[in-house]
DNA sequence: CGCGTACTTGACGCTAGTCAAGAATCGTGG
DNA sequence: CCACGATTCTTGACTAGCGTCAAGTACGCG
């Protein structure tokens, strides 16, 4: 995140590091906690009527976690990759915020973001065939998600998210989103580096393929201040 | 409607019939009158960026046509039955509205309704198949299109709609339209009369298929002051 | 009585979900 | 260091749903 409003919540801050698939806050839980997210993503779920699971949003690096009231009872948060959060007693949270103008503000932008972002998917949902939501994910991603600049000038995105994870924030199934991206491949869209690497040949075809020239430069995402770090490891050799 | 709220606008209003899809409103222009609908069906629609026809909307009998705000530019209103209309002068209108505040109760309520209804229809729309969708549209037809109850105790609707309206309304082709209710009828779920006049013999079903219990119950439509008209030469002989 | 319109029905193809069987990767223990 | 199992991703086969096209059928109107 490097130094940016949350900074001043120093003292207060424990640091944890969870691997995923951990629940974080429960269904009806008043949550006794708020995290920060450092690292990773984490993911806002529930479980449908017929028992489908469905991602309703994420939290991303530099995000506090917080039940909108528009989530509707029976969601819980869950890592949705190994993250590395901040950890803060509900009280201890909430004195600091009356403190700070400045964090309010701040908390006020993230919920516009959330929003934003889950009118987005809504939409997407409604007005998107499956392929069509991955190539717009994608292009999105590339705002959200550890990005590296290659040096044949292409970019270099990681989305470390499971694919059952992205199937099912994106309404559809794993093997459509595994299909949908080696077609891409094959139309020199995109190159699969790896499962979780992809690099990015044609951002524009992404997202005209995807209807999200609009949604591309006007959805709100936290800054990526870390951008690359999740590439340490993997991309540097290439 | 007999008397309603709207019935002080007697002395200003001028009535006319006109046949089914007959402009009324245009796209982009300022709309010089206000259409209150007596009798029959108006459609709010824009056509997609792919060509196709979208039905956002409908006017229903007691109705005043309004564009909302929410309607995105490219919309138009036109007559989706043969309709009983009554033409009042945008700006005779705007006078007798400031002059008397149940007239604007009513309206706010009025919109209020609308937006309900476009609320309902974009998570159909989005969560709902095209069968379950048709099975809500029927199901909630009682509540807004006339019905009739029978000797048998079972209930007569009438849909006098034409099919690539319905089609169009929910999302569907007027095929689809026609298949699903030929299927409910082997169901025996309802009884096809003729084309638009509908016996149902099992509501709860309706409801059930379309997962419209909340929406049934609850979704705001104008009082069917007239309910009944449409049959009077039509089911009455049966 | 014939024509036009609206609805119905059948045939066909595409999309995408499900199931199940491979392939690749990673971590663990011998 | 290798082998094994567990997990995750990929791929193929199959199927349901639904849209489209086109050919029928029914009805009303001149």
């Amino acid at each position: 995140m490097g130094p940016g409003p949350f900074a001043i919540l120093g003292p207060l801050a424990r640091f944890v590091t969870l691997p995923r698939d951990h629940l974080l806050i429960d269904e009806d839980a008043p949550a006794a906690a708020v995290w920060i997210v450092r690292r990773g993503v984490l993911r806002v779920q529930r479980y449908g009527a017929d028992g489908r699971r469905q991602i309703m949003g994420l939290f991303l690096p530099g995000e506090v976690t917080e039940k909108l009231s528009t989530d509707r009872a029976g969601s819980c948060v869950e890592t949705a990759t190994a993250v590395e959060l901040c950890r803060l007693d509900r009280r201890a949270f909430a004195e600091v915020l009356a403190r700070e103008p400045g964090l309010r503000r701040a908390l006020t932008q993230q919920r516009l973001a959330r929003l934003g972002r889950m009118r987005w998917m809504i939409w997407a949902l409604g007005a998107l065939r499956p392929d069509e939501r991955i190539c717009a994910f994608l292009a999105l991603a590339t705002r959200f998600l550890p990005v590296q600049p290659l040096p044949d000038g292409t970019l270099a995105l990681s989305v470390s998210l499971p694919r059952p994870d992205i199937a099912d924030l994106l309404g559809t199934s794993a093997e459509t989103y595994s299909r949908v991206t080696h077609r891409l491949q094959d139309a020199e869209v995109i190159e699969i580096l790896d499962p979780e690497h992809f690099r990015i040949r044609s951002l524009d075809a992404l997202i005209r393929k995807g209807c999200a020239e609009q949604a591309f430069w006007t959805l709100p995402f936290p800054d990526l201040g870390g951008a690359g770090m999740a590439f340490d490891t993997v991309v540097q050799p290439v």
